[in-house]
DNA sequence: CAGTGAGCGAGCTTCCGCTTGACTT
C-alpha cells in the first residue's frame, strides 16, 4: 500500500514531480483525457438535456487499467491535472472512472514545476470545481454538435468525407478570403525617388548620404520632370534631428510565437516545431511546449538573472514579467523556456540544437535591458521645389538584449535600410551624385503561411496551443488548402536615372508574387467556404468563438447553466441544419470560358467527381466531351480559356530514344515521363511538363537510372539489399522487407535473406 | 502505383482538446 498517489497529465511531468515529492508519493500520468464522447453517432442525448454519452476510447483502456490498479493500492489520491477547463474535466473523468468521491477527492494544481510550488499545492488541496467541469462539457458538446451536424450536410450537398468545425472552418475562411483579396487586387505603381548626395563640391569628394524624396510620382512624365528639377537644383541641409530611443525585447515563447519564429528563423513547419519541442521536453531540456502563457517562474527569473549577469554583466540584466494579452488564454503552464537557463547549448540532433538555441536566446533576451538607440533624421531641401529629401540613420548606443536575440518580422521586404549617417550641419550645401526614380508597385496582403495562420487564429482566440498544429494539418489533409512554393511572375519596371546632368531611362525585370511555403486555397476549400458562409454565417463568423467563450466563462463562474446555454445555441442552429438540408441541391457551378478557337465547342470548368475539371464540348451535342483535370495551382474562378486549353496538350510524345517513344503526361502522382514502360517523375518547380524538351527528358531518365544503380548495396540473385530512406532493406519481386534490428548486414548471406523474407511473410498472415 | 468524368446503391466519412508513442518498405 502506497501512502499517496498523484495523477498528472504528462508522463514527463510525472517523472519530474516524483523527484520532488519523496518516497511516500507515487506519481503517474493519465496521458491527457481518458474519456470522451462516444465515437459512434452524436454521443449526446439531446432529448435528455444534452446528456453526454461518455466512453473510454480503445487506445486508453490500457492506461485506465493501470490507473485503476494504482488507485486501488493507494491510501490518498491527488488529482493534479492542469489548472484550466480541460484539466478540471480530466480530473473529473478520472474521479468518475476510478469511482472516487467528489466531496473528498483532493484536487491540486501546480502553477509551475518547482519544489516550492509543489509543496504549496500539496498543502492547499481543494475539491473538483464542477462549474469549471461544466464549462468544459459545454465546450466539448458544442464542438461535437457543430462538427457532427454540419459535416453530414457537406456530404449530402457538396461532396463526401468533407468536414466542418468551429476552428478548422474559420481557418479555411481566412485563407479563402485572403485569396479573393489577392485576386481582386489591382497593383498601382508610382515612382520612388532616391538620391545619393555628397558633401564635397567636386565629384566623389566628401561624405555620402542616401535620402528619399518626400513625394512619389504616379506618372513617368512627372518623375522625369522632377529629375530635371533635381538636375538644376541647389541642395542644402535644412534640418538635423537626433532623437534617442529604446527598443525592448519580445516576451518569452508561447506555442504560437515559437511556431512563428521557428518558421521564420529555421524554416520549420508548425508540426515539425512541435515534434522537436516534444523531444526537448521529454529530455528535460525545456519546459512544457503547449502553453499560452508568457509567465516565468520566480526560480527561473532568478536563474536567468544570474546567468545574464555572469555572462554579460550587471547592466545587461533587467528582470521583467510579461502580461499575457491573448484572448482566452488559460495560463496553466509557464512560458516555453530552457529548463536550466545556465545551459546555452545542449546535446541532441541538429534540429533539437537549433530549436533549443532559439528558445534559450529568446528567454535570455526577455530578461535583458532595453537597447538604447539614437535615431538621426536629416532633411535636405531644394531651392526650386518644395519636395524634401530625408535620410534616416540609426546608431545603437547600447545593445542590451540585441546582443543575444532580435525577433524576425513577417514582412519579407519591408525592411528599411538603417545606415550610419555622416556628421552634417544645418545649412550645409550638398551635391548629388546620382538621383534615380524607380517604379514601385503596390503589393496585396501576403498569403498566410502555417505560422502566420496560427498567429491570426490566436489573435481571434480560436483554437488552443495543443490544436494549432493538428488544425493546420487537417485543413491540408481535407484538401481545402495546399502548402507550396510558387515561382512568381516576371514584371518590367521602369527606371529613370539622373547622373552628371543627364537623364537616362532603362527597363528592369523584377520577379513579383514569388511564394515560399504558403497556404493556397483549393477549389474544394473555396466551395466549402462559400457554402458555410452562405448557410452557417454565425458559425464561421470570426467572433463566434469569442462570443461563446464569454458564455463558457460565465458557466465556469456559476453564473450560467451549461444545459441552458447549449439549448439556446442548439435550437436555432439545428433549425438551420434542417432547412439547409431541405434546400434544393445547388448544382455545382459551371463556368463557361469561351469557345474552342478551332472547333467552336464550348469550353467549361466545374467541380467534377474527382476534383476540378475542364471540359471541351457538351454531351448534349451528341459528341463525347473531352476532359482534363485542373492543376492544383489553378482555380475554377480564375482559370483562363488559354490555360484550360493547354491542359489538353498532355500526354504528348517528345520523340524516340533508344528506339522507344518518350511520352510526357500527367498522372495520379503528378507529371511523369514514360519510356520503355518505366515512369520517371518530373520534378515540381524544376521542370514544366508542357515545355519539357526531349533533351531534358533523356537527362532525367539517365539520372534516375544512375541513382537506382547506386541504391543497390548487394545482390543475392533476385534478392536485393537496398539503401533507402529508413536505412537498409531487402527487395524481392517488387516487394520490400524490413531487416530486423541487430542483423549483421555486412555479412548477410542469401540464406539469411530468405529467412527474413519468409518470417516477414508469415507475420503478415 | 502513373487518370478518372455512366449510374446505382451500401456503407462510410465528421468535431475540438488533453496526451504520447508506433512505425515507416
Amino acid at each position: 500500500m502506497i501512502e499517496n498517489l498523484v495523477i498528472v497529465e504528462s508522463p514527463a511531468k510525472a517523472r519530474t514531480i516524483e523527484k520532488f515529492l519523496g518516497k511516500d508519493f507515487r506519481v503517474i500520468s493519465s496521458f491527457g483525457h481518458i474519456r470522451d464522447l462516444a465515437k459512434k453517432n452524436l454521443g449526446i442525448d439531446i432529448e435528455k438535456d444534452f446528456e453526454p454519452v461518455y466512453e473510454i476510447p480503445g487506445e486508453k483502456t490500457k492506461i485506465v487499467t493501470e490507473l485503476r490498479k494504482a488507485a486501488s493500492g493507494a491510501r490518498n489520491i491527488w488529482l493534479a491535472s492542469d489548472e484550466d477547463r480541460e484539466g478540471e474535466a480530466i480530473a473529473w473523468h478520472i474521479a468518475g472512472v476510478l469511482g472516487l468521491d467528489l466531496a473528498t477527492t483532493k484536487r491540486i494544481v501546480f502553477h509551475e514545476i518547482t519544489r516550492d510550488a509543489i509543496a504549496t499545492a500539496i498543502g492547499n488541496p481543494r475539491t473538483i470545481d464542477m462549474n469549471l467541469v461544466n464549462s468544459q462539457q459545454a465546450r466539448r458538446i458544442l464542438d461535437r454538435l457543430v462538427g457532427f451536424e454540419i459535416s453530414p450536410v457537406l456530404w449530402k450537398k457538396v461532396q463526401p468525407a468533407l468536414s466542418a468545425g468551429r476552428v478548422q472552418s474559420v481557418a479555411v475562411r481566412l485563407v479563402a478570403e485572403r485569396e479573393r483579396e489577392i485576386i481582386s487586387f489591382k497593383p498601382e505603381s508610382a515612382y520612388r525617388v532616391t538620391s545619393v548626395f555628397r558633401t564635397g563640391e567636386t565629384d566623389n569628394s566628401g561624405d555620402v548620404i542616401r535620402a528619399e524624396a518626400s513625394k512619389r510620382f504616379p506618372a513617368a512624365e512627372e518623375a522625369e520632370k522632377f529629375l530635371e528639377l533635381c538636375s538644376s537644383a541647389q541642395y542644402n541641409v535644412e534640418n538635423v534631428i537626433v532623437k534617442p530611443g529604446t527598443r525592448s525585447p519580445a516576451p518569452p515563447f508561447t506555442t504560437s510565437t515559437l511556431q512563428q519564429e521557428a518558421y521564420r528563423k529555421l524554416g520549420f513547419s508548425v508540426a515539425q516545431t512541435m515534434t522537436v519541442a516534444q523531444k526537448l521536453y521529454e529530455a528535460g531540456k525545456i519546459t512544457y511546449m503547449r502553453t499560452d502563457s508568457t509567465n516565468l517562474s520566480k526560480l527561473a527569473l532568478a536563474t536567468l538573472r544570474e546567468t545574464i549577469i555572469s555572462e554579460y554583466g550587471q547592466e545587461y540584466s533587467k528582470t521583467r514579467q510579461y502580461a499575457t494579452r491573448t484572448k482566452g488564454a488559460q495560463e496553466a503552464h509557464e512560458a516555453i523556456r530552457p529548463a536550466y537557463p545556465a545551459n546555452p547549448s545542449i546535446q541532441g540532433s541538429q534540429n533539437e540544437k537549433k530549436l533549443y538555441d532559439l528558445i534559450w536566446k529568446r528567454t535570455i533576451a526577455s530578461q535583458m535591458a532595453d537597447a538604447l538607440v539614437e535615431k538621426t533624421t536629416i532633411t535636405v531641401g531644394m531651392d526650386n521645389s518644395p519636395v524634401k529629401f530625408t535620410a534616416t540613420g540609426e546608431v545603437v548606443k547600447f545593445h542590451g538584449f540585441l546582443k543575444v536575440y532580435a525577433e524576425s518580422s513577417d514582412q519579407e521586404n519591408g525592411d528599411e535600410e538603417k545606415n550610419l549617417l555622416p556628421p552634417v550641419k544645418k545649412d550645409m550645401p550638398l551635391y548629388y551624385n546620382v538621383v534615380s526614380a524607380v517604379q514601385k508597385f503596390t503589393m496585396p496582403l501576403p498569403r498566410y503561411n502555417e505560422a502566420s495562420l496560427v498567429k491570426k487564429l490566436e489573435e481571434l482566440g480560436i483554437g488552443r496551443p495543443s490544436t494549432y498544429a493538428p488544425t493546420i494539418s487537417t485543413i491540408q489533409n481535407r484538401g481545402y488548402v495546399l502548402k507550396e512554393d510558387r515561382p512568381g511572375e516576371k514584371r518590367q519596371i521602369s527606371v529613370y536615372t539622373l547622373e552628371k546632368g543627364k537623364i537616362s531611362h532603362s527597363v528592369k525585370n523584377e520577379i513579383s508574387g514569388k511564394e515560399k511555403s504558403k497556404l493556397f486555397p483549393q477549389d474544394i476549400g473555396m466551395i466549402v467556404n462559400d457554402f458555410l458562409v452562405e448557410n452557417f454565417p454565425e458559425i464561421v463568423d470570426y467572433n463566434f468563438t469569442a462570443d461563446i467563450e464569454r458564455q463558457f466563462d460565465e458557466i465556469a463562474l456559476g453564473k450560467l447553466k451549461w444545459t441552458g446555454m447549449l439549448k439556446k445555441f442548439y435550437a436555432p442552429f439545428h433549425k438551420t441544419v434542417e432547412s439547409t438540408l431541405e434546400k434544393k441541391h445547388r448544382k455545382a457551378a459551371v463556368r463557361f470560358l469561351g469557345n474552342h478557337p478551332e472547333t467552336g465547342e464550348p469550353v467549361t470548368v466545374r467541380m467534377g467527381r474527382f476534383g476540378p475539371v475542364a471540359q471541351i464540348g457538351s454531351s448534349e451535342d451528341g459528341n463525347k466531351p473531352r476532359y482534363a483535370s485542373l492543376t492544383h495551382d489553378q482555380l475554377i474562378e480564375t482559370i483562363s480559356l488559354e490555360e484550360a486549353l493547354r491542359l489538353f496538350t498532355l500526354p504528348r510524345t517528345l520523340g524516340s530514344f533508344e528506339n522507344e517513344e518518350v511520352v510526357v503526361g500527367k498522372g495520379k502522382f503528378g507529371p511523369y515521363i514514360r519510356h520503355k514502360g518505366k515512369f520517371y517523375s518530373v520534378k515540381k518547380g524544376v521542370d514544366d511538363p508542357y515545355s519539357l524538351t526531349m533533351e531534358r527528358a533523356i537527362q532525367i531518365i539517365n539520372e534516375k537510372n544512375e541513382a537506382e544503380k547506386k541504391k543497390v548495396v548487394r545482390e543475392f540473385g533476385d534478392i536485393l539489399l537496398l539503401n533507402g530512406r529508413y536505412g537498409l532493406y531487402l527487395s524481392k519481386d517488387k516487394k520490400n522487407y524490413r531487416i530486423p534490428k541487430g542483423t549483421d548486414t555486412d555479412n548477410l548471406t542469401r540464406e539469411e535473406c530468405e529467412a527474413i523474407i519468409e518470417r516477414s511473410e508469415k507475420k503478415k498472415k
